[in-house]
DNA sequence: ACAAAAATCTTGGCATGGCTAAACTTCTTT
DNA sequence: AAAGAAGTTTAGCCATGCCAAGATTTTTGT
């Protein structure tokens, strides 16, 4: 659990880091409802936990409104995503562990890894900027680089750009993706795409393949500005 | 944690351990306050424990007269330090930990490493056999090798041996040996022994060096057996 | 040798963190 | 304004720890 307050247990950080990854996915306070998905608990033991986090300003809560990281909350998230981040790195690369079982290995080491060993581990990987699903890991001092990316499945036909990273908590995409050979960093354009969440034709690097829904809404593409600008 | 039953929290490998240490130690049952004094705890709480871990079979307890693992405990306890003596080997030699300080980094770890991660570890390790310390790292099929050492401070004066290693709860023992540039596998003889726990005279390839009855007891020592045999 | 004192061990009551299930409250929506 | 969704509260469980009081074993002093 690294240094801090003795308030800062696992359960604690994960409710930061799960808090802070729905706030800035949707760009507004989360619901309670949404954080017990998140973390496969009930809404009634969030709702508990909530109050604590409120009490140690980790967060602020407002009542039936939903719940905001304080700084000092986002901090401990930054802190965890940053040792998640650099875990799956290093057992990737210093270990060779296969690209789909890192995420599970390092959901339970980051909350177990001391400062100085964070150091050390990012020494060795070269102070790197972004993971094997290729997020971007947070500085030593908590700045996280924003690029801003869009789902795959929002993409419109003749849309182009680079595959950037996709939901590393579904190991099952991550397989069935290396299997069809396609990794963060190829380019890609939108050949084809249904409406209704169907699925999508898309060319990688000259391959085509057709993708579904599902698996769409979880790729994240960095798209080209020249093609489509200020798309927020 | 890795696999197992929904038991074997860490609360309870910690108990194996203990108990395997103790036990192995001493060669007899082991006392409730034993127990406590080691895991910092109070008879009390090792008391109810003791009564849970019975329940389950990790253990065999008498009470008022000790307790001893049961086959299935020896195994969690090997687990355990085979974990964390390849912990500490691994970050002493792959990340350039401080020899000091790879004690209590792998005592947390110890409980969270997969089976998956300890295999790429042992791999990427070369199968090692003995940990920074000189302690003998259990096989994958939980075999320990089992070089019976004694304490320094038990030796008479003229018994010759090689420092085998240090308890490694110790590192402030260890810094300071480190200090005198001394490490496991320096062949020793001792030249001078006060008695009642008084400090030793003892010449370490060449070098003399006098050591208190407390570090001396700490250290562990492989004895020639031509020198003296069959001691138990 | 044997009772009293000391050390050791167990029991029982209590606290805390985290969870669940079910009942209840507040908000939203029609 | 009433139904239904979303959120909160309440009561209770489990793991693990603590302390204080009672039980047992060992040591000691005569």
């Amino acid at each position: 659990m690294a240094a801090g307050d003795s308030t800062r247990t696992q359960a604690v950080e994960d409710y930061c880091k799960a808090i802070f990854t729905l706030e800035s996915r949707a760009g507004e306070p989360v619901s309670t409802n949404a954080v017990a998905e998140r973390l496969q608990i009930t809404a009634g033991s969030v709702s508990a936990m909530l109050r604590k986090l409120g009490e140690v300003e980790l967060i602020v809560h407002v009542p039936y409104r939903g719940v905001t990281l304080t700084a000092k909350g986002r901090r401990v998230a930054l802190e965890v995503i940053r040792h998640h981040r650099l875990l799956e790195l290093f057992l990737a690369e210093t270990l060779q562990m296969p690209w789909d079982r890192v995420h599970a290995e390092a959901e339970v080491l980051e909350h177990v890894l001391s400062e100085e060993l964070e150091a050390l581990i990012a020494a060795k990987l070269g102070h790197p900027t972004a993971d094997p699903h290729g997020d971007p890991i947070p500085s030593a001092e908590l700045e996280l680089a924003e690029t801003p990316t869009r789902a795959l499945d929002s993409l419109t036909v003749g849309e182009r750009g680079v595959f950037v990273r996709v939901s590393d908590s579904e190991p099952e995409m991550l397989r069935y993706l290396a299997g069809l050979d396609i990794s963060p960093g190829d380019a890609l354009e939108v050949l084809e795409h249904q409406p209704f969440g169907g699925p999508l034709r898309v060319s990688f690097d000259g391959q085509e393949h057709t993708l579904g829904g599902g698996l769409a809404r979880a790729m994240r593409v960095d798209v080209k500005s020249s093609v489509r600008e200020g798309v927020a």
